[in-house]
DNA sequence: GCAGGGTGTTGCACCAAGTGCAAGTAATCG
DNA sequence: CGATTACTTGCACTTGGTGCAACACCCTGC
């Protein structure tokens, strides 16, 4: 029994287990944008990357459910960070106002930005890459929109309504093109200045 | 050596192969919607398709490059038709009314309501094929830049400018959405009110 | 130290989507 | 009718992805 190991508390040691279990998985995602960087994403196979991090093909799918998965990060537990930030926006705050700030904690210490430049590019020449990405921000649409429609006052009725969709699914499209833009010009644009050049352009 | 077929003036005779080529492509296409409503699109396999339409596996493949393009139709030859409206609408239209009416093409005769309401609802529960949809409408975006770039007096530099692009994502992920409600309303609202109500809110 | 349970790893068999190739077959043209 | 051309098909192969069962490892309780 046991449980779930009641030794939580202690921050330096969160089980063995899961130290090692981080540390593989840090190594075969540094492996594999090692690969993709050299042969591109499309032309690399999971066979490679295993092979690459000394480990099974097998356990590759242990550890990441699709070759997207290791290039897309945890997408599902960003959203979720992206939505509290949201939610964390004085009520306010307009509906594009809050989204702009909660979209900034994207850009947080954490990202490097030249292994998000490197990202970025992968995203450019590999389709399978771009639509599984897309479809994520599928999901971040239904995660947002009981925030948004609280912002533009909308009873969650019945009826589906579309304009908290449509602001959630228009801020993400500017999003991607401000990414976009900012590969485009090798980093030296300033994302949050070309966010906010597409949203005047939408909104203009 | 004939070149390329010069019969193709005499409309009623376009050559028996493309007569029967276009009849198979018909009845593959009308095999694999109903199996798909049937059962799914993801638990519908190729070799069950083709089966049922009674040609081969591989046969299939020399028709449809993907199963998903069996729902899809042809995105591209769509997305063109749309652009070449886009592009007869007058210049003095903003970029905004311009892809409004355009996109308005897409609502045409030749597009039935019931099927159309199948597929919307295929594009609900097949992640698959809502990602391959979401990977067109990039495409589409490339095919319209220029017009849009042109009416909001952007002369194509080098600078990638995000403008016209964020306009035109929007202005997609609107005809998603408004696509998407309409689909929950079981076909009773109107398409392009949706449309308008999402636009309206993004821009409000 | 040793037995036992839980967890991670691996190999294996399998499925489904595609693709390239070569042989067979049917339509088209001279 | 004969030669060419296009379509169909089967086959082998690649790749991503999954379920299963055996194995190894580590931590714990005795």
């Amino acid at each position: 029994m046991g449980k779930i190991c009641l030794m939580d508390s202690t921050p330096d040691t969160p089980t063995l287990r899961e130290r090692t279990r981080r540390a593989v998985h840090a190594e075969i995602t540094d492996t594999a944008l090692r690969l993709f960087a050299e042969q591109g994403f499309d032309a690399t196979t999971v066979d490679q990357i295993a092979a690459a991090a000394g480990i099974s093909r097998r356990s590759f799918f242990h550890y990441f459910g699709s070759k997207e998965d290791v290039v897309m990060g945890d997408l599902e537990a960003l959203g979720r960070r992206v939505r509290d930030a949201l939610e964390a926006r004085p009520a306010t705050e307009s509906a594009w106002e809050a989204l702009r700030e909660a979209l900034k904690t994207l850009q947080g210490p954490d990202t490097d930005a030249v292994t998000g430049l490197e990202i970025a590019g992968m995203y450019a020449d590999a389709p399978s890459l771009r639509a599984k990405h897309l479809e994520k921000h599928l999901r971040w649409q239904e995660l947002f929109a009981p925030d948004i429609e609280r912002r533009l006052g909308i009873t969650p009725g019945p009826t589906a309504d579309p304009r908290a969709r449509a602001i959630i699914a228009a801020a993400l499209a500017c999003l991607d093109i401000a990414v976009d833009a900012w590969h485009a010009s090798g980093g030296t644009a300033d994302p949050v200045e070309l966010f906010d050049a597409a949203v005047a352009a939408v909104r203009a």
